[in-house]
DNA sequence: CGGGCAACTTGTCGCTGGCAAGTTAGAGTG
DNA sequence: CACTCTAACTTGCCAGCGACAAGTTGCCCG
Protein backbone atom coordinates (compact mmCIF):
# COMPACT_ATOMS: atom_id res chain seq x y z
CA UNK A 1 0.00 0.00 0.00
CA UNK A 2 2.79 2.69 0.80
CA UNK A 3 3.75 4.30 -2.39
CA UNK A 4 7.28 4.74 -1.72
CA UNK A 5 9.88 2.77 -3.34
CA UNK A 6 12.86 0.44 -1.70
CA UNK A 7 16.32 1.10 -3.73
CA UNK A 8 17.64 -2.36 -3.84
CA UNK A 9 15.80 -3.64 -6.32
CA UNK A 10 13.45 -1.49 -7.35
CA UNK A 11 10.27 -3.30 -5.95
CA UNK A 12 10.51 -6.27 -4.99
CA UNK A 13 7.39 -6.65 -2.90
CA UNK A 14 5.38 -6.47 -5.84
CA UNK A 15 7.99 -8.38 -8.21
CA UNK A 16 7.14 -11.03 -5.55
CA UNK A 17 3.49 -11.21 -5.39
CA UNK A 18 3.26 -10.88 -8.94
CA UNK A 19 5.96 -13.96 -9.49
CA UNK A 20 3.62 -15.67 -6.72
CA UNK A 21 0.64 -15.38 -8.97
CA UNK A 22 2.06 -16.21 -12.04
CA UNK A 23 3.47 -19.66 -9.91
CA UNK A 24 0.34 -20.44 -8.81
CA UNK A 25 -1.55 -19.88 -11.97
CA UNK A 26 0.93 -22.79 -13.24
CA UNK A 27 0.90 -24.67 -10.77
CA UNK A 28 -1.48 -24.22 -7.71
CA UNK A 29 -0.69 -22.84 -4.30
CA UNK A 30 0.40 -25.86 -2.64
CA UNK A 31 3.54 -26.14 -4.62
CA UNK A 32 4.39 -22.41 -4.29
CA UNK A 33 7.85 -22.49 -3.09
CA UNK A 34 9.29 -18.41 -1.44
CA UNK A 35 12.84 -19.87 -2.55
CA UNK A 36 11.57 -20.04 -6.24
CA UNK A 37 10.24 -16.66 -6.47
CA UNK A 38 13.56 -15.56 -5.00
CA UNK A 39 15.16 -17.12 -8.02
CA UNK A 40 13.10 -15.50 -10.44
CA UNK A 41 13.54 -11.99 -8.46
CA UNK A 42 17.21 -12.68 -8.80
CA UNK A 43 17.23 -12.14 -4.94
CA UNK A 44 18.40 -13.96 -2.13
CA UNK A 45 16.38 -16.84 -0.56
CA UNK A 46 15.45 -15.11 2.30
CA UNK A 47 14.89 -11.78 0.82
CA UNK A 48 10.69 -12.51 0.98
CA UNK A 49 10.94 -13.14 4.12
CA UNK A 50 11.91 -10.14 4.64
CA UNK A 51 8.60 -8.38 2.96
CA UNK A 52 6.03 -11.09 4.18
CA UNK A 53 7.47 -12.51 7.18
CA UNK A 54 6.70 -16.25 6.15
CA UNK A 55 4.86 -18.09 3.33
CA UNK A 56 0.94 -17.20 5.30
CA UNK A 57 2.20 -13.66 5.15
CA UNK A 58 2.68 -13.68 1.45
CA UNK A 59 -0.33 -15.69 0.66
CA UNK A 60 -2.09 -12.40 2.98
CA UNK A 61 -1.09 -10.29 0.68
CA UNK A 62 -1.91 -11.80 -2.58
CA UNK A 63 -5.39 -12.50 -0.80
CA UNK A 64 -5.68 -8.44 -0.09
CA UNK A 65 -4.92 -8.15 -3.20
CA UNK A 66 -7.27 -10.21 -4.64
CA UNK A 67 -10.16 -8.80 -2.47
CA UNK A 68 -9.65 -5.42 -3.50
CA UNK A 69 -9.29 -6.43 -7.52
CA UNK A 70 -12.94 -8.50 -6.80
CA UNK A 71 -14.37 -5.21 -5.38
CA UNK A 72 -13.21 -2.75 -7.92
CA UNK A 73 -14.21 -5.08 -11.17
CA UNK A 74 -17.84 -5.59 -9.09
CA UNK A 75 -18.02 -1.77 -8.48
CA UNK A 76 -16.96 -1.01 -12.02
CA UNK A 77 -19.54 -3.94 -13.49
CA UNK A 78 -22.31 -2.13 -11.65
CA UNK A 79 -21.31 1.45 -12.51
CA UNK A 80 -21.47 0.61 -16.23
CA UNK A 81 -24.33 -1.32 -16.59
CA UNK A 82 -26.42 -1.25 -13.25
CA UNK A 83 -27.48 -5.10 -13.82
CA UNK A 84 -26.63 -7.54 -11.58
CA UNK A 85 -26.12 -10.16 -14.33
CA UNK A 86 -23.32 -8.27 -15.91
CA UNK A 87 -22.02 -8.10 -12.10
CA UNK A 88 -22.01 -11.95 -11.89
CA UNK A 89 -20.89 -12.34 -15.61
CA UNK A 90 -17.64 -9.91 -14.00
CA UNK A 91 -17.55 -11.94 -10.93
CA UNK A 92 -16.73 -14.73 -13.00
CA UNK A 93 -14.16 -13.25 -15.39
CA UNK A 94 -12.48 -12.46 -12.44
CA UNK A 95 -11.99 -15.42 -11.30
CA UNK A 96 -11.27 -16.60 -14.77
CA UNK A 97 -8.55 -13.53 -14.98
CA UNK A 98 -6.99 -13.72 -11.55
CA UNK A 99 -7.02 -17.36 -10.98
CA UNK A 100 -4.29 -17.53 -8.47
CA UNK A 101 -5.54 -14.71 -6.25
CA UNK A 102 -8.93 -16.46 -6.32
CA UNK A 103 -7.84 -19.56 -5.03
CA UNK A 104 -5.98 -17.89 -2.64
CA UNK A 105 -8.79 -16.29 -1.41
CA UNK A 106 -11.06 -19.03 -1.00
CA UNK A 107 -9.09 -21.01 0.89
CA UNK A 108 -8.16 -19.82 4.28
CA UNK A 109 -6.27 -22.79 5.81
CA UNK A 110 -3.34 -20.88 3.62
CA UNK A 111 -2.94 -17.48 4.87
CA UNK A 112 -4.03 -15.47 7.93
CA UNK A 113 -7.81 -14.55 7.91
CA UNK A 114 -7.89 -12.85 11.01
CA UNK A 115 -5.83 -10.05 9.52
CA UNK A 116 -7.22 -7.01 9.69
CA UNK A 117 -6.59 -6.26 6.37
CA UNK A 118 -8.29 -9.01 4.90
CA UNK A 119 -11.37 -8.13 6.59
CA UNK A 120 -11.04 -4.96 5.41
CA UNK A 121 -10.64 -5.77 1.72
CA UNK A 122 -12.81 -8.95 2.15
CA UNK A 123 -15.90 -6.62 3.20
CA UNK A 124 -15.27 -3.98 0.47
CA UNK A 125 -16.02 -7.34 -1.99
CA UNK A 126 -19.17 -8.03 0.23
CA UNK A 127 -20.35 -4.31 -0.08
CA UNK A 128 -20.26 -4.38 -3.80
CA UNK A 129 -21.48 -8.04 -4.21
CA UNK A 130 -24.50 -6.67 -1.96
CA UNK A 131 -24.90 -3.51 -3.75
CA UNK A 132 -25.57 -5.58 -7.25
CA UNK A 133 -28.57 -7.28 -5.88
CA UNK A 134 -30.19 -3.83 -5.08
CA UNK A 135 -30.18 -3.11 -8.66
CA UNK A 136 -32.65 -5.77 -9.41
CA UNK A 137 -35.60 -4.55 -11.02
CA UNK A 138 -37.38 -6.25 -8.40
CA UNK A 139 -35.89 -5.59 -5.20
CA UNK A 140 -36.64 -8.47 -2.57
CA UNK A 141 -38.50 -7.97 0.49
CA UNK A 142 -35.90 -7.85 3.12
CA UNK A 143 -36.00 -10.93 4.75
CA UNK A 144 -35.75 -12.49 0.99
CA UNK A 145 -33.00 -10.31 0.06
CA UNK A 146 -30.40 -11.77 2.66
CA UNK A 147 -31.16 -15.55 0.66
CA UNK A 148 -31.30 -13.68 -2.59
CA UNK A 149 -27.58 -12.85 -2.03
CA UNK A 150 -26.64 -16.08 -1.02
CA UNK A 151 -28.34 -17.50 -4.14
CA UNK A 152 -26.18 -14.71 -6.50
CA UNK A 153 -23.37 -15.23 -4.98
CA UNK A 154 -23.39 -18.84 -4.89
CA UNK A 155 -24.19 -19.23 -8.34
CA UNK A 156 -21.65 -17.31 -9.77
CA UNK A 157 -19.48 -18.64 -7.12
CA UNK A 158 -19.32 -22.34 -8.12
CA UNK A 159 -19.44 -21.48 -11.50
CA UNK A 160 -16.25 -19.65 -12.01
CA UNK A 161 -14.78 -22.75 -9.30
CA UNK A 162 -15.82 -25.33 -11.51
CA UNK A 163 -14.53 -23.37 -14.21
CA UNK A 164 -11.31 -23.33 -12.96
CA UNK A 165 -10.93 -26.43 -11.59
CA UNK A 166 -11.95 -27.70 -15.17
CA UNK A 167 -15.06 -29.87 -14.11
CA UNK A 168 -16.55 -28.86 -16.72
CA UNK A 169 -16.93 -31.92 -19.24
CA UNK A 170 -18.13 -30.23 -22.35
CA UNK A 171 -16.08 -27.27 -23.65
CA UNK A 172 -18.05 -23.96 -23.33
CA UNK A 173 -15.56 -21.44 -24.71
CA UNK A 174 -12.95 -19.70 -24.20
CA UNK A 175 -14.62 -16.73 -22.41
CA UNK A 176 -15.77 -18.07 -18.69
CA UNK A 177 -18.31 -14.66 -18.54
CA UNK A 178 -20.01 -15.46 -21.89
CA UNK A 179 -20.09 -19.23 -20.83
CA UNK A 180 -21.72 -18.23 -17.48
CA UNK A 181 -24.08 -15.69 -18.74
CA UNK A 182 -26.96 -17.89 -19.81
CA UNK A 183 -26.65 -20.11 -17.06
CA UNK A 184 -26.68 -17.22 -14.17
CA UNK A 185 -29.88 -16.01 -15.86
CA UNK A 186 -31.86 -18.62 -14.84
CA UNK A 187 -31.56 -16.99 -11.50
CA UNK A 188 -32.95 -13.80 -12.38
CA UNK A 189 -33.10 -11.83 -15.21
CA UNK B 1 -10.83 -51.46 -4.52
CA UNK B 2 -9.48 -55.21 -3.68
CA UNK B 3 -10.61 -56.79 -1.19
CA UNK B 4 -7.77 -59.00 0.04
CA UNK B 5 -5.95 -57.82 3.19
CA UNK B 6 -2.66 -57.25 3.80
CA UNK B 7 -0.84 -58.88 6.92
CA UNK B 8 1.43 -56.02 8.47
CA UNK B 9 -0.55 -53.77 9.21
CA UNK B 10 -4.21 -55.09 8.55
CA UNK B 11 -5.10 -52.29 6.01
CA UNK B 12 -2.39 -49.58 5.76
CA UNK B 13 -3.91 -48.36 2.87
CA UNK B 14 -7.22 -47.94 4.12
CA UNK B 15 -5.35 -46.43 7.34
CA UNK B 16 -3.45 -43.97 5.36
CA UNK B 17 -6.86 -42.26 3.62
CA UNK B 18 -8.36 -41.76 6.90
CA UNK B 19 -5.17 -40.16 8.47
CA UNK B 20 -4.87 -37.82 5.33
CA UNK B 21 -8.64 -37.07 5.39
CA UNK B 22 -8.38 -36.30 8.78
CA UNK B 23 -4.90 -33.95 8.39
CA UNK B 24 -6.48 -32.37 5.48
CA UNK B 25 -9.63 -31.27 6.88
CA UNK B 26 -7.83 -30.12 9.94
CA UNK B 27 -5.00 -27.68 8.45
CA UNK B 28 -5.43 -28.36 4.40
CA UNK B 29 -3.88 -30.39 1.90
CA UNK B 30 -1.15 -28.12 1.38
CA UNK B 31 -0.06 -29.03 5.02
CA UNK B 32 -0.26 -32.93 4.56
CA UNK B 33 3.23 -34.39 5.01
CA UNK B 34 3.42 -38.43 4.10
CA UNK B 35 5.61 -38.93 6.91
CA UNK B 36 2.84 -37.54 9.68
CA UNK B 37 0.37 -39.75 8.13
CA UNK B 38 3.07 -42.37 8.77
CA UNK B 39 3.85 -41.42 12.49
CA UNK B 40 -0.33 -41.53 13.12
CA UNK B 41 -0.15 -44.60 11.45
CA UNK B 42 2.87 -46.43 13.41
CA UNK B 43 4.29 -47.06 10.47
CA UNK B 44 8.05 -45.94 8.42
CA UNK B 45 7.74 -42.82 6.56
CA UNK B 46 8.45 -44.49 3.27
CA UNK B 47 5.32 -46.85 3.78
CA UNK B 48 2.82 -44.60 2.49
CA UNK B 49 5.22 -44.31 -0.87
CA UNK B 50 4.92 -48.28 -1.24
CA UNK B 51 1.30 -47.92 -1.65
CA UNK B 52 0.66 -44.25 -3.80
CA UNK B 53 3.57 -44.09 -5.38
CA UNK B 54 3.98 -40.21 -4.37
CA UNK B 55 1.85 -37.44 -2.82
CA UNK B 56 -0.23 -37.13 -5.48
CA UNK B 57 -0.76 -40.71 -6.09
CA UNK B 58 -2.69 -40.79 -2.21
CA UNK B 59 -4.36 -37.45 -3.24
CA UNK B 60 -5.71 -39.23 -6.12
CA UNK B 61 -6.63 -41.89 -4.66
CA UNK B 62 -8.59 -39.60 -2.15
CA UNK B 63 -10.42 -37.98 -4.81
CA UNK B 64 -11.33 -41.45 -6.65
CA UNK B 65 -12.80 -42.14 -3.30
CA UNK B 66 -14.69 -38.83 -2.81
CA UNK B 67 -16.45 -39.05 -6.63
CA UNK B 68 -17.19 -41.90 -5.91
CA UNK B 69 -18.86 -41.37 -2.31
CA UNK B 70 -20.50 -38.29 -4.11
CA UNK B 71 -22.28 -40.50 -6.45
CA UNK B 72 -23.32 -43.12 -4.10
CA UNK B 73 -25.10 -39.98 -1.66
CA UNK B 74 -26.48 -37.99 -4.75
CA UNK B 75 -28.25 -41.62 -5.89
CA UNK B 76 -28.96 -42.41 -2.46
CA UNK B 77 -30.89 -38.92 -1.99
CA UNK B 78 -32.60 -39.63 -5.47
CA UNK B 79 -34.18 -42.81 -4.69
CA UNK B 80 -35.36 -41.76 -1.39
CA UNK B 81 -37.22 -38.34 -2.21
CA UNK B 82 -37.23 -38.02 -6.01
CA UNK B 83 -36.22 -34.38 -5.40
CA UNK B 84 -33.86 -31.93 -7.34
CA UNK B 85 -33.93 -29.78 -4.34
CA UNK B 86 -32.75 -32.82 -1.57
CA UNK B 87 -30.26 -33.62 -4.06
CA UNK B 88 -28.79 -30.31 -3.84
CA UNK B 89 -29.28 -30.26 -0.30
CA UNK B 90 -27.61 -33.75 -0.30
CA UNK B 91 -24.58 -32.32 -2.57
CA UNK B 92 -23.93 -29.63 0.00
CA UNK B 93 -23.96 -31.50 2.92
CA UNK B 94 -21.69 -34.14 1.38
CA UNK B 95 -18.88 -31.13 0.93
CA UNK B 96 -19.66 -31.11 4.48
CA UNK B 97 -19.34 -34.17 6.03
CA UNK B 98 -16.07 -35.11 3.53
CA UNK B 99 -14.97 -31.75 3.59
CA UNK B 100 -11.45 -33.33 2.82
CA UNK B 101 -12.10 -35.39 -0.23
CA UNK B 102 -14.15 -32.12 -1.25
CA UNK B 103 -11.25 -30.16 -1.31
CA UNK B 104 -9.13 -32.46 -3.32
CA UNK B 105 -11.60 -33.38 -5.67
CA UNK B 106 -11.63 -29.75 -7.10
CA UNK B 107 -8.51 -29.12 -7.16
CA UNK B 108 -7.01 -31.04 -9.81
CA UNK B 109 -3.41 -29.11 -9.29
CA UNK B 110 -2.73 -31.55 -6.22
CA UNK B 111 -3.33 -34.77 -8.07
CA UNK B 112 -3.51 -36.74 -11.73
CA UNK B 113 -6.52 -36.08 -13.38
CA UNK B 114 -5.47 -38.07 -15.89
CA UNK B 115 -6.06 -41.38 -14.07
CA UNK B 116 -8.90 -43.36 -15.86
CA UNK B 117 -9.74 -44.31 -12.46
CA UNK B 118 -10.54 -40.58 -11.27
CA UNK B 119 -12.36 -40.28 -14.85
CA UNK B 120 -14.64 -43.04 -14.06
CA UNK B 121 -15.25 -41.67 -10.72
CA UNK B 122 -15.82 -38.46 -12.08
CA UNK B 123 -18.68 -39.65 -14.37
CA UNK B 124 -20.49 -41.94 -12.15
CA UNK B 125 -20.97 -38.75 -9.49
CA UNK B 126 -21.71 -36.50 -13.11
CA UNK B 127 -24.40 -39.02 -14.10
CA UNK B 128 -25.93 -38.74 -10.95
CA UNK B 129 -26.09 -34.91 -10.75
CA UNK B 130 -27.84 -35.32 -14.22
CA UNK B 131 -30.51 -37.75 -13.27
CA UNK B 132 -30.96 -35.40 -10.38
CA UNK B 133 -31.68 -32.61 -13.11
CA UNK B 134 -34.47 -34.87 -14.83
CA UNK B 135 -36.83 -35.28 -12.00
CA UNK B 136 -37.92 -31.65 -12.25
CA UNK B 137 -41.86 -31.28 -12.46
CA UNK B 138 -41.08 -29.74 -15.86
CA UNK B 139 -38.04 -31.50 -17.58
CA UNK B 140 -36.67 -28.24 -19.45
CA UNK B 141 -36.13 -28.63 -23.26
CA UNK B 142 -33.30 -30.22 -24.48
CA UNK B 143 -30.78 -27.55 -25.77
CA UNK B 144 -32.02 -25.99 -22.24
CA UNK B 145 -31.58 -28.93 -20.15
CA UNK B 146 -27.44 -28.37 -20.05
CA UNK B 147 -28.14 -25.04 -18.96
CA UNK B 148 -30.16 -25.75 -16.03
CA UNK B 149 -27.77 -28.37 -14.78
CA UNK B 150 -24.85 -25.94 -14.84
CA UNK B 151 -27.09 -23.96 -13.33
CA UNK B 152 -27.79 -26.59 -10.28
CA UNK B 153 -24.43 -27.83 -10.40
CA UNK B 154 -23.15 -24.16 -9.83
CA UNK B 155 -25.15 -23.01 -7.05
CA UNK B 156 -24.99 -26.22 -4.80
CA UNK B 157 -21.23 -26.10 -5.63
CA UNK B 158 -20.71 -22.34 -4.87
CA UNK B 159 -22.54 -22.95 -1.31
CA UNK B 160 -20.96 -25.58 -0.52
CA UNK B 161 -17.55 -23.78 -1.51
CA UNK B 162 -18.41 -20.81 0.56
CA UNK B 163 -19.36 -22.70 3.50
CA UNK B 164 -16.48 -24.53 3.82
CA UNK B 165 -14.10 -21.38 3.29
CA UNK B 166 -16.21 -20.06 6.00
CA UNK B 167 -16.66 -17.00 3.46
CA UNK B 168 -20.56 -16.48 4.92
CA UNK B 169 -20.43 -13.56 6.95
CA UNK B 170 -23.73 -14.67 9.36
CA UNK B 171 -23.75 -17.54 10.68
CA UNK B 172 -26.12 -19.93 9.00
CA UNK B 173 -26.52 -22.60 11.79
CA UNK B 174 -24.56 -25.67 12.09
CA UNK B 175 -26.22 -27.66 9.52
CA UNK B 176 -25.28 -26.66 5.57
CA UNK B 177 -27.55 -28.85 3.92
CA UNK B 178 -30.68 -26.98 5.73
CA UNK B 179 -28.72 -23.27 5.20
CA UNK B 180 -28.58 -24.40 1.49
CA UNK B 181 -32.27 -25.14 0.95
CA UNK B 182 -33.91 -21.54 0.78
CA UNK B 183 -30.78 -20.38 -1.37
CA UNK B 184 -30.74 -23.85 -3.73
CA UNK B 185 -34.79 -23.38 -3.88
CA UNK B 186 -34.88 -20.08 -5.09
CA UNK B 187 -33.22 -21.24 -8.57
CA UNK B 188 -36.04 -24.45 -8.55
CA UNK B 189 -38.70 -25.72 -6.53
C1' DC C 1 30.07 13.45 7.41
C1' DG C 2 28.19 10.22 10.37
C1' DG C 3 24.50 7.72 12.78
C1' DG C 4 20.46 4.97 12.00
C1' DC C 5 17.53 2.05 9.90
C1' DA C 6 15.39 -0.40 6.14
C1' DA C 7 16.60 -3.75 2.67
C1' DC C 8 18.73 -7.19 1.90
C1' DT C 9 22.61 -11.61 2.31
C1' DT C 10 24.80 -15.61 4.35
C1' DG C 11 24.64 -19.49 7.12
C1' DT C 12 22.32 -23.01 9.50
C1' DC C 13 18.66 -26.10 11.39
C1' DG C 14 15.01 -29.54 11.24
C1' DC C 15 11.67 -31.27 8.24
C1' DT C 16 9.95 -33.08 3.89
C1' DG C 17 9.39 -35.90 -0.52
C1' DG C 18 11.44 -39.18 -3.28
C1' DC C 19 14.56 -42.78 -4.48
C1' DA C 20 17.47 -47.10 -3.80
C1' DA C 21 18.52 -51.06 -1.52
C1' DG C 22 17.65 -54.12 1.91
C1' DT C 23 14.45 -57.19 5.03
C1' DT C 24 10.34 -59.71 6.57
C1' DA C 25 6.24 -62.35 6.40
C1' DG C 26 2.65 -64.81 4.42
C1' DA C 27 0.82 -67.46 0.33
C1' DG C 28 1.21 -70.76 -3.06
C1' DT C 29 3.55 -75.08 -4.79
C1' DG C 30 5.63 -79.66 -4.80
C1' DC D 1 6.42 -79.75 5.45
C1' DA D 2 10.36 -77.35 3.06
C1' DC D 3 11.03 -73.98 -0.68
C1' DT D 4 10.38 -70.14 -3.22
C1' DC D 5 8.19 -66.03 -4.82
C1' DT D 6 6.48 -61.76 -4.03
C1' DA D 7 3.91 -58.11 -1.68
C1' DA D 8 4.53 -55.26 2.25
C1' DC D 9 7.19 -53.01 4.45
C1' DT D 10 12.16 -50.72 6.64
C1' DT D 11 16.54 -48.29 6.60
C1' DG D 12 19.42 -45.02 4.70
C1' DC D 13 20.27 -41.33 1.92
C1' DC D 14 19.95 -36.80 -0.80
C1' DA D 15 18.38 -32.34 -2.40
C1' DG D 16 15.06 -28.79 -1.60
C1' DC D 17 12.28 -26.21 1.49
C1' DG D 18 10.68 -22.81 5.37
C1' DA D 19 12.15 -20.48 9.25
C1' DC D 20 15.33 -18.22 12.08
C1' DA D 21 19.73 -15.69 13.55
C1' DA D 22 23.35 -12.85 12.59
C1' DG D 23 25.70 -10.29 9.63
C1' DT D 24 26.26 -6.57 5.62
C1' DT D 25 24.93 -2.92 2.38
C1' DG D 26 23.30 1.44 0.99
C1' DC D 27 20.22 5.45 1.15
C1' DC D 28 18.33 9.27 4.02
C1' DC D 29 18.34 12.77 7.29
C1' DG D 30 20.43 15.67 10.60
Amino acid sequence: MTDKRPYHHGDLRRALLAAAAEAIAESGPAALSLRDLARRAGVSHAAPAHHFGDKAGLLTALAIEGFNRLADALDASRERTGSLLESGVAYVRFAAENRAHFEVMFQPSLYDQDDPEVAVARQRAGAALSAGVSTLDEPPAAEDAREAELAAWSIVHGFATLWLAGAFPDPLGDDAGDAARPVIRRLFD
